[in-house]
DNA sequence: CACATAAGCGGAGTCCGACTCACCTTATGG
DNA sequence: CCATAAGGTGAGTCGGACTCCGCTTATGTG
């Protein structure tokens, strides 16, 4: 009777304002949630993004659903950055540079804190893609380190992961990015510490 | 007009009933927040405690303050147990069980992770009380393990409580246990890696 | 023991915010 | 230029935290 419903959603064009909108949404719940305001309201979001919480609805399940687009795609950022550190730096300066790349990019407001701390501290299914992408980049790094023998070789990248989420968790208060940078030292001693060229 | 409102609200000797149904509401808070169900609703903590919403925010401002007791309550317990370990062991394996302790303890259950999550992780005043304790009681471990040469110096129980925020914020999943012993072992020899007694 | 009275309690009702739905608007391909 | 389906709208629903005020009861005084 109904002539088969093809099982393609994926890849519908998407009308040319529906686009724009979407676009609109999304930068408009980016600036929300990047700055401080982490509960911001749906209805005003849709309103600053110029368009009604149906449209809204229209494009993302839920609120969360909304939230969660927006931190994936700051994820992509970070999980970028350690392709191009291993190139300019020997592998345990670049592990360096890229636990510091964390802590800085969570000091940006306590949205992007947010972010981190959801992709490493959920188990929501939603993040695994994003949490897995992260875990590859600490791993190559890490692997990168324990070959070049400066990086000791029994933690693996899921495992660096967690212990960062922590980090990226804190709500900077003052003096936090001090005490962030700090407990980075802590942990990248750490990690020196049973490399095979050390003790 | 009015007697002068006697500005000690602290130490009314509260009537015999109202300390039972406020244990009860505790109680049965406590069952529910450490239990997995982290968004219990109110009307179901009263009916189980066995009174009405009412009563409920009679004794608690809000739903927040109620977790919040609870959890406070949780702390205490965590609190005593450096004393107590720095007694038994020398300050370096002190120190080591007491890290151990925090994970343990996040592991029962969902709910006691968000505790401390929300200890370290939060700069609500309310939890600053606690909060001060818990870096309180690192500190003394810190510093015993620094006087004793086999802990570096240079970090403080405020940092190191910050760190451990993160790893007790992980949800329990498959194998996160593992995981949280291994971080912790990580932070640790990053504590012994600049002690003094070593290189 | 009886009573006064203030502390305490109940639970229907308010408020507020996420989400829905029936109807209107408009891009687009023929 | 029209048909038509994708897209947009916003008043309305629903659910859950919190309030309010009249009723109940512990408690201490004569």
């Amino acid at each position: 009777m109904d002539p088969v419903e093809v099982p393609l959603p994926a890849s519908r064009p998407l009308r040319a304002d529906a686009r724009r909108n979407r676009e609109a949404l999304l930068s408009a719940a980016r600036q929300a949630f990047l700055g401080g305001d982490t509960d911001a309201h749906v209805e005003d979001i849709a309103r600053s993004a110029g368009v009604a919480v149906g449209t809204l609805y229209r494009h993302f399940e839920t609120r969360e659903a909304l939230i969660e687009e927006v931190y994936r795609k700051e994820v992509d950022d970070l999980c970028a950055a350690p392709a191009e550190l291993l190139a300019q730096h020997p592998p345990e300066e670049a592990l360096r540079r890229f636990l510091l790349l964390l802590v800085e990019h969570a000091a940006v407001g306590k949205g992007m804190s947010v972010v981190l701390e959801s992709i490493m501290a959920t188990d929501s299914p939603v993040f695994d893609e994003a949490r897995a992408r992260m875990a590859d980049a600490l791993s190559r790094l890490l692997e990168a380190g324990a070959a070049a023998g400066t990086v000791r070789g029994d933690v693996t990248g899921p495992t660096l992961l967690r212990a960062l989420g922590g980090i990226c968790g804190m709500r900077a208060t003052e003096g936090w990015l001090t005490e962030a940078r700090q407990i980075t030292a802590l942990l990248f001693d750490g990690l020196r510490h049973g490399a095979a060229g050390a003790a």
